[in-house]
Parts: structure tokens; C-alpha cells; sequence
DNA sequence: GCAAAAGTGTTCGGTATACACCCATGC
DNA sequence: GCATGGGTGTATACCGAACACTTTTGC
């Protein structure tokens, strides 16, 4: 039930409580040299100045928490913002523990961002600098932020076997090596690639052929045939870790 | 990023911005007469006064969402304290349109219960009336509070293939035959019962047989042995509907 | 006996896994 | 040539779907 609730005076005065802001904090993936990378920004201000934390931000009295992530995320990567209108933003869940702020009650929308690997994030904006940091050697992160970023990754971990959601890491159009790549990044585990191939292949919708010269390189070897990601969004059957395990 | 966001002023006020109301709402199911049904309150007060709504109720100054989830919960259905500590609650997600509460911007983090058959709600509480209504029969709902109804069926349907969830729908102990009714009711498929018995008792840690005196019924046909929920709380490999779609 | 639900067994087909092998490129 | 990664083929094992059959109860 949403305010107030039945048996709640009529005329509920907003000022009534403490009031509680709202923020979000993102969680923002990306594959970089082989390795999972998050997005972090270095507080300017107390408490946890100099810190590094998930960038986010408050939700203005005129948008949904969904908004109010993408316009933090454009202005912390200096992404166009039709760019970050069409990336793939999930919502992670809300975290609400009276204590996790020292100065007053925030409850926080967090969400979960996978991007292709994007140019070196500008180090204006809201924080006071903001870079790509190798996911498990970013040192103790402010507030309740380890936390998220390690349900963030549990989360995306699970997502990619039932979902085609890989390609997101992907550019426009890539190989099927860099597809993988992505399983293995942020899995952990080796892949087999012939069975991968067959497996992504078979699945209807979820990759689809470039027509034009297909072939280029990642590095040495054969040139690879380009995909783009296809119109299906679940994966059946889904396409499980080796040694699965889950949510 | 909590407040106040790096690059924002010190000293911020917390009276600065039009206050957030932030509330949760509960999507409790319940499996009965081999019926999925869904705990409803009626509203006392405009706006939607006589509408049925998801029970909830703001959160407190002092309590997180999911404190203040199980005391509303506990308040609308008269439900022990105690047993309501028990119960599985999972958070559902947040909605935050500005626009989905006519009188104040209040944001609401959504939870899902599961509960086995309880006895009926007491009209009491912060509700005008509670009753269990069999899901799809519920009319209207008030707020935007029918999107996540449908949010939260999706959510449980996609949950039992992967997750042991579906023993919270049972008693303590119960029958292989009312396990797989959770199945087909939720899903609203017909189960194989050879089947479904082999992949449930070949799931380490799914159930465990109980040792009494192993026979009960539910109607007529052979007395059927019991189990107990086990200590797993994921499926490998999961359980996938027949016609599965999922997430 | 008959209906209904529990429980066991067996067959069949698809899919995953683990390989072996060839192809095309850079050096 | 050789290393590297792309792409194809194949044999085996496992698991799920389908279904026949027996058992135990209420009526």
C-alpha cells in the first residue's frame, strides 16, 4: 500500500517524519584486457573523502529512480546521452539499512550497468576523479558499497546463463570470441570453443550473421565472422556454468 | 553514491528537498484449493477508499524496508511475530514514478511472500478488510499496484525452476503431490508425476524424508510418505517449466 | 470392482561434453 | 614453419519426456 496507509489520518503531512532522500548507486561492468572492470569514483567531500565509491546520486523530486541513473551515469562517464539511453540498465535492489548513511536516513535504488569497453571516463562531473578499476582489487569502497558491488556481481553472473544479456559487454558487432570472452571474464572458468559456438548458434535469436565482409581481428590468427546481438532477450535452454552455481 | 553526492555542498539539508515517502508493499501468495491466491486489503481512506490494494505501510524512521515489510505483514494477517521471522521474503524491486501516488512523491520497495494455506486474515489491522483472492479474480487494484502483482507472479514462476522456494508454499511437512501442485498451480501446467519425483528426490538437499510414521492423504488414492524442505536453497540443474519461459 | 493417487521401471531422443582435426592469418 | 585463434566434425554419456505398470487406499 503506498502513503498513507489505511488507518493513517486523511490529511498525512508530508513533514510529519524525518524525511528520507533517495539515491542511486550503479554498478557499472565493463570487459577490459581480458579482465571484469568497474566503474569508481573518488569522493571530494566527508564522510569517506578520498574514498572510492560507486558513482550515483540523489533522484530529483521530478524523476523516476530509472532516470535519475541514467542521467548519473551519463554525467559520470561523459557518455552521450542517447547513448546511455539505450544501454542495458537493470535494477539491482534497494537498500535501506537505517545506519548505512552517518548524516540521516537514505534509502538507495541501485542498479547494475553493462557497457562495452568505453573510452577513460572524464574526471569532471560529480566526483572527483573517476576511473576503471580491476573488479576485486578495488580497495574498501565508502558506505555500504562492497556490498553492492559484490551483489552486482552475483547477480550479472547468474543473469548471463539465462539471458542474452553477454552481448551488452559487447560493441555493435563482434565476434563470437568476444562473446565468450565475456562468459569466461566474468565467470572465471575456461570455455569450450566449439561447444560454445554451437550452443550460441543454435539458440534462435540470440546472435544474428553481419552479412558484409565478414572478417577482422582481435589480434593474430583466422579473421572471425561478425555477429550482432539478436532480438531474443531469455536464453532456452539457458547455457549453464561448468561447475553451476547460482542466485 | 549516498547522499549527499560528491560535488553537492557539505552541508546539506536534509529539509532542502520536497521530502520522499518511502513505503513497501507486500505481494503475499499462497497456494489454495489448488488455486494461487494473493492477500488483499481493502482501503480505508482516499484516495482509492473501497479500492483492494497489496497490504504495506510506510517505513519507519528506525526500520529497514524488510523490518518494516514483516511488521506490516504481521499486522495484516495476525500472524505470530515469530513465525512471521521465519517466513521466505524476498525483495521485489522499487517503483519510483513520481506520479504513482496522487498526493506525495513516495517511493515503494515491493517484497513477495510466500506463505503456506493460513488461516483467514483478521479484518483488523491497518486494513479496513483482508481477504485471500484467487489471483487473476482480483479487479482493479489500487496505485500502481496491479504491475506489481504481475511483477511479483512473474518473479515466483521464473524463481521455482532455478531456487527450493517452492517448499515455503508447504506446510512443514507435505507429500511429493502437494509440492508438484505448487508447481502446476504457479505455472499453471501439468506435471509429470514420475518425473517430477525422480528430479525432486535426485536434487540433494531439495527435501528430506520424513522418518514417522510415513503415510497421510489428502483425499483417497494410496497414503503418500512425507517430507521435510531440505537445506538447499538452489536447483542444479534447475527445474524449467515445459514450455519455459522465464525472467 | 472401480476410481484415484502413490510409487517403480523402461524406452527413446535430444543435448552437453570431450575431443580430434582442418583453416586462415601474423611473424 | 610455427603459433594462434576460428571453424567443423564426431563419439559418448547423461538427462529429460513419455508412458506402461504395480500398489494402496476410499467408495
Amino acid at each position: 500500500m503506498t502513503a498513507p496507509a489505511a488507518g493513517r489520518p486523511e490529511g498525512y503531512d508530508p513533514y510529519a517524519f524525518e524525511p528520507f532522500a533517495v539515491t542511486v548507486d550503479l554498478a557499472v561492468f565493463t570487459v577490459r584486457d581480458e579482465r571484469l572492470h568497474v566503474l569508481l569514483v573518488e569522493r571530494g567531500q566527508e564522510p569517506f573523502r578520498g574514498a572510492w565509491a560507486l558513482p550515483g546520486g540523489f533522484v530529483l523530486p521530478q524523476e523516476s529512480a530509472e532516470q535519475a541513473a541514467r542521467r548519473e551515469l551519463a554525467e559520470e562517464t561523459g557518455l552521450l546521452p542517447r547513448t546511455v539511453a539505450g544501454l542495458h540498465l537493470e535494477q539491482l535492489r534497494t537498500y535501506s539499512d537505517p545506519d548505512r548513511d552517518p548524516r540521516m536516513r537514505v534509502v538507495s535504488v541501485a542498479y547494475t550497468a553493462l557497457v562495452p569497453d568505453l573510452p577513460e571516463p572524464r574526471g569532471g562531473g560529480d566526483a572527483a576523479r573517476a576511473r576503471w578499476t580491476p573488479y576485486g582489487t578495488d580497495g574498501p569502497l565508502a558506505f555500504d558499497h562492497e556490498r553492492i558491488l559484490a551483489d552486482a556481481h552475483e547477480r550479472i553472473g547468474a543473469k548471463l546463463e539465462y539471458t542474452c544479456l553477454a552481448t551488452a559487454f559487447c560493441p555493435p558487432e563482434f565476434t563470437l570470441g568476444e562473446l565468450r570472452q565475456v562468459y569466461e571474464t566474468v565467470w572465471g572458468v575456461a570455455l569450450d570453443r566449439p561447444n560454445f559456438r554451437r550452443k550460441v548458434l543454435t539458440t534462435p535469436g540470440f546472435v544474428e550473421a553481419v552479412e558484409g565482409p565478414p572478417r577482422r581481428t582481435g589480434g593474430r590468427g583466422k579473421p572471425a565472422a561478425l555477429y550482432r546481438a539478436g532480438a531474443a532477450s531469455a536464453l532456452h535452454p539457458p547455457l549453464l556454468r561448468p561447475e553451476g552455481r547460482s542466485s
